[in-house]
Order: structure tokens, then sequence, then C-alpha cells
DNA sequence: CGCCCCGTTGAGGAGAGTCAATGGCTGTGG
DNA sequence: CCACAGCCATTGACTCTCCTCAACGGGGCG
């Protein structure tokens, strides 16, 4: 729950009663070992989840076995608000690694939402960040070559690591397998691990069997065209009400 | 408005209260001849819009030119409502053929939401399909080959056009030129024109200068592997309260 | 009538994919 | 403690899709 609240906390001002009204959420917690599947496509949607702890991914599959990665859940990130409004699943969700998670009754989570204007939009603004970060997202696999790709996402992860907390550096090594790029970006995990030797030669990034590092994160925006406008870190909400107080960490 | 109240109903049973809720909203209306821009990057967001008649587009630019359509907007489709949190948009919106839309100063915006909850989640629904849709753009760009693109993209356009109630049948053409097309699919404008040559000698489409009509929705489907499950048609919610009564058209 | 935009077509090239063999961790079990 | 198995990752060779550059053409509109 900290990582929720230390990245929505970089938007809107929290005042204690969000706090105590998101924690006080009816809920369970459930944890995942890595592999496993969290969401099936076609499934009845019924709970909201909050990521507590480790990566989770969102995906779809092809008829023929083709994997798109659509988005990584990272400790502090929401996901399956749809199930408030549309009931029926249209992907996978899985556990990058092991992974703990906040599970809310979505007619729990519709009803705080109803009875608090605030919660609600913090939450409106948990989407419209998501969106986004999927718009970015499609850039990157339409426009960018290959390159390109991998150091912006690398770079984004990274980014919303720090937003949400969990590293206070550029130390930590992300759980990002060549498999796991390739589907994400669109490419081939041969071509990826060629896209990864040419970064690691010019000393932007540290490789390890299932990990990366970043070493030269200037070097790497450069080469990737980096612009994070899109996570929205410098907004502030420009509403009337409780927002008109603004709020430093 | 009708085509957005055309499409929420197929999604929602709108009562009166509703309907007169989205009328009465205080807004103006305003029309944009074809390639002129409506939202500008960078610019501070303050309005809501729902597109009445025509297309628009949404896009991002590279700093060396690359241009990537992140989502095409159709009659009945509201956007920019991240302006309710999120204040600077990230992005370009543009008329692709001459457009009228309808302008909510996004404070009263807000206000009807929080007044009325029913409202409120007939819009939380509209960004989630919203969301389903870019998910599924991802998809079709890292994913699939050109021909899959092509094929998948104007059969998910033909259908949202069905859903808003533009078009009766498959009759209707499509305002794409070369360049939209290659720039929504992330291709280069001639492979794109070689693989509509293939899609109309195939008999699937019927092709003209800045038009495309589909001849054989079916043959279509095929090709592109299209399920347009993502699209939430045969959806209700589940929720309790005011959606408790279905509702047929 | 003529220009210009949009689309087509061809040739050559580059980036990324595929197939396949090899190599090195890591965890496990004897 | 070592041997082995299995999983990732790397590397090479070849292929193919898609891109770039460029020339040409045709239809609409001033």
């Amino acid at each position: 729950m900290n990582s929720l609240l230390t990245r929505l906390r970089r938007y809107a001002a929290l005042n204690d009663d969000i706090f105590t009204a998101l924690w006080r959420l009816p809920h369970r917690v459930i944890e995942k070992p890595a592999g496993q599947t969290i969401v099936t496509a076609g499934e009845r949607l019924g709970d909201v989840f909050v990521v507590e702890e480790g990566w989770a991914i969102r995906y779809r599959i092809l008829d023929d076995g083709r994997r798109q990665i659509v988005n990584f859940m990272l400790p502090g990130d929401c996901f399956d608000l749809q199930a408030l409004v549309s009931a029926q699943a249209d992907h996978y969700v899985s556990a990058l690694t092991a992974v703990r998670l906040r599970v809310v009754p979505s007619t729990q989570f519709l009803l705080a939402m109803r009875s608090n204007a605030e919660l609600a939009t913090v939450f409106w603004w948990a989407a419209v960040q998501e969106e986004s970060i999927l718009r970015e997202h499609i850039v990157r696999i339409g426009r960018r070559t290959a390159r390109e790709r991998v150091s912006h996402l690398v770079l984004e992860l990274q980014r919303r690591l720090l937003l949400a907390g969990v590293v206070n550096g550029d130390k930590l090594g992300m759980p990002l397998t060549r498999d796991v790029l390739a589907d994400a970006l669109g490419l081939s995990p041969v071509h990826v691990s060629r896209t990864l030797a040419i970064l690691r030669m010019r000393g932007l990034i540290d490789v390890a069997r299932r990990s990366i590092r970043l070493k030269d994160p200037e070097g790497l925006a450069k080469v990737a065209g980096f612009n994070p406008s899109y996570l929205h870190v410098q907004d502030r909400p420009a509403l009337p009400g409780p927002f008109d107080d603004a709020q430093t960490a």
C-alpha cells in the first residue's frame, strides 16, 4: 500500500481521509509465485487489484501463440479497474516475479468511490496515467527502432519504480528476460539479445542473467529519445476543492 | 450527441436522468475543417470533447518528425477525459475530416459526474473501452503482420462506426489515406499501398482515392485474426443498482 | 488547362526474424 | 562437493519483410 500512496502523493495532495478510506477498503491479500497466472482472458472480473510487491505483466495471446505484453504492473499500480463496468477480461495477467497483491471486490471499491469524491478523483487519475503509458507504448512499438525501444522501455520502468518509491537510485536490477522484452516490444528474443549487447558495449547498461541495470541513464535517454512528460510527474491538478493546497514530499 | 447515446446504450441502460444530465451539460459546439489541429501537445487542457460528426486522430510527433497515430476518434467518442485530473496534453489531436465537436469545460464536467453517480459510471465505462482499444492497438502493431494490421484496423473502425450508429451496413467509405494508415500501423506509406493492393486483389476491400470500403468482412476477419471481444459489445455491467434492469434497443 | 496531391510501381538495401548450435549459470540431487 | 539437467542467453548464417529512394501517373480542383 505504501508504494501506491507514495505514487499518488506525487500528483495529488492526499489528506488523511483518503488515506484511511484506502486503508479500510475491504480486501484480502494474495501471493503468487513467479510465472503464475492471476487473471485469465474470458473470465469474469469481480476484483480490483493493487500490486504491493513484485512485478506482473498484462498480455494477450493470439491464436497461433504470438504473445504481446501490453503493460507492466509495478508496486503501487492498480489494475482491472475495468472490472467496475466491464465484466469480462480480454487479456491475461501473470506474475513476472513473486508478487503480493491486495484484492478488493469491485462492488466494495465502487461503493467507496461513490461515497468519496476525492478517492474517485485519485483513482481516476491513476487510470489516466495508465492510459498515457499505454499511448507511449504504442509510439514506442510503432515508430521507434529496436535500440530506441529497449532503452525507452527500461527508462520508463526505472522512472515508474522511482515514482513508487521502490528504489532510491539507479541501482536496482530489473527482472527482465529477453523473451519478456521481446514480447513487450514487438521484437524477437534473438534481436533483443543483440540489441542489449550493443547497449552494454556502449556502457549504457549492465546485463546479468535475468536482470538489467541502468548504468548511464542520460546516455540511454539520448539513445531512446526519452521524454518523461507523459508520466505527468510535474503536473499538478488544476481543480477546485481539496487540491488547492500544494504539497511537497 | 446521438451517436454517443447510441453507443452507450449498447452497454448500459440509460435512463432519462442520464439523458437529460448529458444534454444539459454546459457546452459549446465548434467545427473544424479537415487537417486542422484541435489539441496541441504541451498546452493545458481545460475541456472535454465529444465528437458529434467527422473523424479526428490523436497522435504524437517525435523530434525527428516521425508520427504515430495513437487512436481514431469517431462520432460518439469522448476524449481528453484526462483533462479532469491531468492538466497538460502529451499529444496532438487533429481533424481527419471536417468535424463538429461538443466542448464541455472540465470543471463543469467533473461537477456533473460527482453529482450523478450513474453519469460517472457511464463515462468511466467509456474510458475503459478506450483503454481496451488502445491495448488492442498495441497487440496489432507489436505482433501482427502488415496484412493483418491493415485488415484488423479497418474492421475495428467499421465495428465502432456501427456501434455509434453512424452506418447501417458495410457500405461506408472510410476516409483513410495511405499516410494515415501508415502512421497508425507503424508501417511506411509505400508498404501500406502494396498491402492494400493485395487485399483489393483478393476481393476483400474496395479502394478509392481517399477512402476504403469493406467488401468481404468475413474474409477480412479471417486474414486479420479479428476477434471483436475487446469491444465488449456483448458485455452487460454486473453491478448492483441502476443497471439491474436489462434493456434492449 | 495545368498543377498538385495522392497513389502506384520498381529496384535495391537494411533491419529484424528464423533456425540451429553452443555455452554458461543455477539449482538439485547423489 | 561434484555432476548433471534445464533454462537462458549468445552467436552465426541465411531469409524475408518492410523501408527508402525515385520516377511516374491519374484524378480533382482552382
